[in-house]
DNA sequence: ATCGAATTGCACACCGGTGTGCAATGCACA
DNA sequence: TGTGCATTGCACACCGGTGTGCAATTCGAT
């Protein structure tokens, strides 16, 4: 049997993150084990959440030093690198909701901090595509990370609140559409071929 | 004293907008009133919580009803109802917040029924711009009028989470941003052109 | 000053989730 | 077969929020 504790931590992350009010029993009965076996494993609910978020959080960053890489690859790349990463995360997408629907309620503040570096990542990469002119200026780069960070997840919940049926494809729409959003303001010409040169 | 059922239905958006957990205690204190009085009111919680979404959401419909009545007036003027409809929101963005964080918890269901006339009438707002030609195709005029909606949140919550210092010009930016969001794709002269023309 | 409605202050029962203690049970490995 | 570790199955105490009952009070209107 696999890390039992990786097993409650994985599940953890799927089910708080449909219901952020999801109980230790829910966790447990979800991970296929008995509520007391959790606490053998977290010292409490916090405990249990706090260790969630920091597993999310690093998977995450992960992904993102990656597709960082593109971007250090070449001069002015900052758009192929988000295009990468949305494309990496995508699958993925739906177990980090998590830390959106958690962000609010008792430990906001905590896993803000854990997040705050991904953020702060985030809103330099949109800096460097501004000032190399691939990105938009139309709002500051933190606040654009933000709304596109934002859109990734409205289209995921659109993607995952229709089920199975009626699916469409969602990354199919997803990266296109956040970089757009990323470009918006950007001289058409320059868009296309920048759009067109990734392929 | 004004209607005490309404300043508990005031208060209680306002504070259950910012904390989704808050209980009853905590509306009857912020509304100046003792527990006992809110269960005078309102006949449980989620009796409670039921007004107050009806209300929020009716106060949203009249708004979006005014704008209607600009998008009738011209042909091809979605656009401008979709401006006029976010500028009279905005003041109201904040206090309408509840209705996007209880989405989730146990009453989404009934939430997101009272929501469905809200949603349908901004997509099919969207969808005849699409049809116009003034909006983009790149999305489904659904899942777009989603995607501006969660825009709409995400630029508000950065300018609340920075407070009084630092607040920038929130509605001066967003506006701007939602529309070209739609207007993703359009033809740059043309989308130029609907821009100036609203001043 | 008095009537009446709204509000208060406290009592209580109830519920569901948390966290702990401990003995019993399985199970893998030697 | 025995040893050790993880897991289980209860038991329990505790807490905080809900919802109710009822008598005491405040306070405006007449």
């Amino acid at each position: 049997m696999v890390e039992t504790r990786d097993r409650i931590l994985d599940v953890a992350i799927e089910v708080l993150g449909k219901n952020p009010d999801a109980g230790m029993a829910d966790v447990a009965s979800a991970a296929g084990v008995v509520r007391r076996t959790v606490y053998g494993y977290f010292p409490s609910r916090s405990g249990l959440v706090l260790a969630l978020t920091e597993r999310a959080v690093s998977e995450i960053t992960a992904v993102l030093a990656e597709s960082a890489a593109v971007d250090d690859a070449g001069d002015a790349a900052a758009d192929e690198a988000w295009a990468d990463f949305i494309e990496r995360l995508w699958p993925l997408v739906h177990r980090y909701r998590v830390l959106v629907v958690l962000r609010r309620g008792e430990f906001g503040k905590d896993i803000h901090a854990l997040l705050a570096p991904i953020e702060k990542t985030l809103a330099e990469l949109v800096q460097r595509g501004q000032d190399a002119g691939v990105f938009g200026r139309h709002l500051p780069a933190d606040i654009l990370s933000q709304v596109a960070w934002s859109a990734v997840f409205a289209i995921a919940d659109d993607d995952l609140s229709r089920g199975a049926r009626g699916r469409r494809d969602a990354l199919g729409v997803a990266a296109p559409t956040i970089t757009s959003l990323l470009m918006l303001g950007v001289p058409e010409p320059r868009a296309r071929a920048l759009a067109e040169r990734r392929s």
